[in-house]
DNA sequence: GGAGAGTTTGACCAATTGGTCAGGATCACG
DNA sequence: CGTGATCCTGACCAATTGGTCAAACTCTCC
């Protein structure tokens, strides 16, 4: 029941088997296509037993996309105003496309929310997120007026960039099914050609 | 009842008001978060009557995916081996970015599919879609191979036309939360974006 | 205008699902 | 070692969901 207070042993371990069971079966079947048993099992965990760690359904996914939250806007966080304009946003693109292959179900989770219509991370996307964007857009369009880069639109090169890296983790079966090839090789092959993709965009002529 | 067979006025005009209804619903829930109660509400029909026009819940979502995926194909098939290398490639991603317009919901029909994990159309990817990307690279390859477009991994640069052109369907949701424009206004910077993104990665130095 | 095919529906069903609750088991700590 | 707080569970519940069915309605065409 305590939210962000203290916690026994016991709390600790059972939330956090809670919240990586539930990370396999939102990020697998989406908000309404997961079922409390499906996570209870998943965890180890009796039905009832889930709910007296957390309220609802509902807050169970909740406390994992906040909790994911962070850790996934890092790598955009991370863009520096310091490097050399092309290199931070191939670095920012390599960054992604690291993400989408260990973190595959993040990745989806937040896909099938979003895909959905983001009924529950609405307010994020237009706030935090929005604000974090507003202000890398204008870092890259600063370079593109000091011609350090290509003159491009920032924010559809942001999207550019995360539909291309996170493809690898949301449309998985997608790729697999077409390459069925060894998935470390294909996402080595990916990275070579975004690299090319995003270097040879950006270089100013 | 009949499947592709004669049908009556009444049964054209149902069968067309389901799969219309069907569409709507499905892109917005995927198929385990739709109800037949929100698709017969949709259809302005009564539960058991649509029951009686297909066999099963499971059997509107066939029949769906399976009309649609000619049409969502066909600019992939387009891709003509006759014209020029570049201006091939750039009018496809044009063409994919037009139907994420004009579509979004059978964009974010097959979307919703394929994150789960595509249950229901697996064998069609690693079928005929699988032939189709096949026959598309190794003419995208040749192209690379007789100088006339850069040297890039034709899987991934189809992904990456698919990636970054469904994305204005699929996220809709997210880039109208940091976008706050006009919806057509939008898609034609991405085609600027991405016509400047693929003409200069594809052509030749 | 009537007979048979085609169409529609209300009532119903079993299974699943999110969630509750009372009571019992177990732990931490004095 | 005992006692209060924490933890856990079986049994249960109401709502939702995919699907059935018999009966009724409505076309079509002779």
């Amino acid at each position: 029941m305590p939210a962000t207070a203290a916690r026994t042993r016991i709390q600790e371990k059972n939330i956090s088997a809670i919240l990586e069971a539930a990370l396999e079966v939102f990020s697998r079947a989406g908000f309404r296509g997961a079922t409390l048993d499906q996570i209870a099992r998943a965890a180890s965990l009796s039905k009832p037993n889930l709910l007296y760690y957390f309220e609802s359904k509902e807050a169970i996914h909740r406390t994992l996309l906040s909790e994911l939250l962070d850790a996934w806007l890092a790598p955009l966080r991370a863009l520096d105003s310091g490097g050399e304009p092309v290199d931070e946003i191939v670095r920012y693109a390599m960054r992604k496309l690291d993400m989408a292959r260990e973190l595959p179900r993040e990745s989806r989770l937040f896909a099938n929310e979003i895909v959905q219509g983001a009924p529950h991370i609405l307010d994020i996307i237009e706030g935090p997120l929005k604000k974090l964007v507003d202000e890398k857009a204008s870092l890259i369009r600063n370079w593109a007026a000091e011609g350090r880069i290509a003159e491009v639109d920032p924010y559809h090169l942001i999207f550019s960039i995360w539909a291309t890296t996170q493809h690898y983790a949301d449309f998985d079966a997608q790729v697999r099914g077409i390459l069925r090839s060894e998935r470390a090789q294909h996402f080595d092959d990916a990275a070579r050609f975004l690299t090319h993709l995003y270097r040879t965009a950006l270089t100013p002529k």
